[in-house]
DNA sequence: CTAGGTGCAAATAATTTGCAGAGGC
DNA sequence: GCCTCTGCAAATTATTTGCACCTAG
């Protein structure tokens, strides 16, 4: 549903077309944080280049928006603003109608909702804009909160994906200790065993890291969030987990864990993949490859498990085609 | 978060302003159905009354925004368009970048999401905008779906809101039908069984007018939903009813059914309220008067209950002082 | 050489504003 | 009589276009 990621180095050619002053615009573009007019940006181009027209710029921002790397975003002041959209997943935004300031959040729920009804409609979504309007919380109390700046963006973002990883964590660890108490068969129960030592021995990491992150900004931990991203925050194994406590038998257990281990690997790669670089986005990707290191621990399992068993019914949704990556 | 529903009577007054022609320019506006642009808007309004000028439209659309009664939106064709906010609750739109046509829905989910982040901001939200872009079914495919006027849309609007009620209906039946088995008391039991026949009762009563519905347009089973309240789409109750496998006393069943039952009150009954009149609003309402009714048949079986047992041990959340409506 | 890209200035389009007069209270 | 509304035309603002020229492949 988001922009497509060319390589930088040939970003160029997207669109179909040549460059050569475009090349210093969209440099230029893309270095810049925030939302920028048309006229911000051609003001900012001729300080560099005298020798460009405003007509160029607005040429070049349409040909970006074409070509998927800058967003279009109208905030109702009559003109409009553009966002770099390379790397950069869509964000949406609160836009305060009194001070005219806007702040950024992410949420994966709503997006997943936004696909469910496209896709129900048959319709191909390729952008999303999502803007509350209201008064910000600074100009309601008359306060004013620390500006926060590209850097401690980043850092709110580390922050919050490391919250997501560690929910995940636990919830994983409460499984597979649960899941190595239950199994019935011993060999089953030492991979639960390991498979909830590895948990533990990450969890202990991921908060040492956030422990580490906490320390470069005092004001950290009570940062707004940035990412909403409720469904997987609260722990993706948490509703395994409670089926467990239903009484499963070993291969159910084991079928319970593929699909948390499949769902959560699938989900980190996905937004992983798509942040620019930053201690967040290494977070989702690390975080999603050790969850396919305990998924293929999981399935060599079961198949054993099938073996031993020397049953050969199929079951559905894990048909011995999707077992193989 | 949606706009206020001050009555169309004395409408005029609430943006402090006085009014005259700007009747006949908010008249003609809220009769229209869709976005128009102000210039639609004053070209329709000249057709009416020649006398009218173009920056008076323009002013009392600005009037009419900040006063709550239309929303501004922006589909990024350089021009702003206006839709009706009054009785109107926020809708989303899908905007085909193709045909430029665009089509809503509504969703509660995304709706809450949007008040969740919002809140745990500080920010006091007063309009939400949601857009899509992408390409429509018609222009991907090429064919033609028939077009849908503003009487299909209601009849839509009143299926959807159907489902919802019968999906709630079915969850609160099967809900109250295990309670009935259960119960340990012989008079819950009774209770039980006679909220779970009118459950039955109530929920033919739905089905037939789902038929009776379904009966005037031929295709209304098979257009696309309106209403994405996925949270309540799915039968409000079957929380609760998977909640009573695991084993519960009938002062546990009880609160169980209390909270579903308020909560989908206070859910069809706050949708319900903001939705202008058609037969979905009658659905909303008459099914949330339903629930309410139901609310309070279980309270006083809860208070009775407690009363016999003498008992005088307080519980969180459902205090004596949140009994009392 | 050719298909675009580019600068400049002029054109367009949406919206706002200045001002004189009108209308309600 | 005062305050706001209103129409008209002029002004302002953002964005696009026409056109002559330039540049990369």
């Amino acid at each position: 549903m988001d922009a497509p990621l060319p390589d930088l180095s040939n970003l160029h050619p997207v669109g179909g077309k040549r460059s050569s002053k475009r090349d210093r615009i969209l440099n230029l573009f893309l270095r810049q944080e925030g939302h920028l007019s048309a006229d911000d940006l051609f003001d900012l181009v001729r300080r560099v280049d005298p020798g460009i027209g405003r007509a160029t710029v607005y040429r070049t921002l349409q040909w970006m928006v074409e070509a998927g790397i800058a967003r279009k975003v109208d905030f109702g002041e009559g003109r409009s603003r553009f966002e770099p959209a390379y790397r950069h997943p869509r964000h949406f935004h609160l836009i305060c109608t009194k001070c005219h300031q806007s702040s950024e959040f992410l949420s994966s729920d709503v997006e997943s909702l936004m696909e469910e009804v496209a896709a129900s409609r048959g319709f191909t979504a390729a952008q999303a804009v999502v803007q509350i309007y209201g008064t910000c919380d600074d100009c309601r109390t008359g306060h004013k909160s620390p500006p926060v700046d590209g850097a401690t963006t980043k850092l709110v973002f580390a922050r919050d994906a490391l919250r997501m990883a560690i929910a995940t964590e636990r919830s994983g660890l409460e499984f597979y200790t649960r899941a190595a108490t239950l199994a019935g068969d011993s060999r089953g129960r030492s991979m639960f065993k390991r498979l909830a030592e590895e948990e533990g021995h990450h969890l202990s990491q991921l908060e040492q890291r956030y422990r580490d992150l906490a320390a470069k900004d005092p004001h950290l931990e009570t940062r707004p969030t940035f990412l909403f991203f409720k469904g997987a925050a609260n722990g993706l194994f948490d509703a395994g987990a409670e089926r467990l406590r239903h009484g499963v038998n070993d291969e159910q257990a084991l079928l319970i864990g593929i699909k948390c281990e499949r769902g959560s690997h699938q989900f980190f790669k996905r937004y992983g993949e798509r942040f620019e670089e930053s201690e967040g986005r290494q977070v989702f990707l690390e975080f999603a490859d050790e969850e396919r290191a305990h998924l293929n621990l999981l399935m060599k399992e079961y198949r054993s498990l099938r073996q031993r068993q020397g049953r050969r019914r199929t079951r559905k949704g894990v048909g011995a085609a999707k077992l193989t990556h």
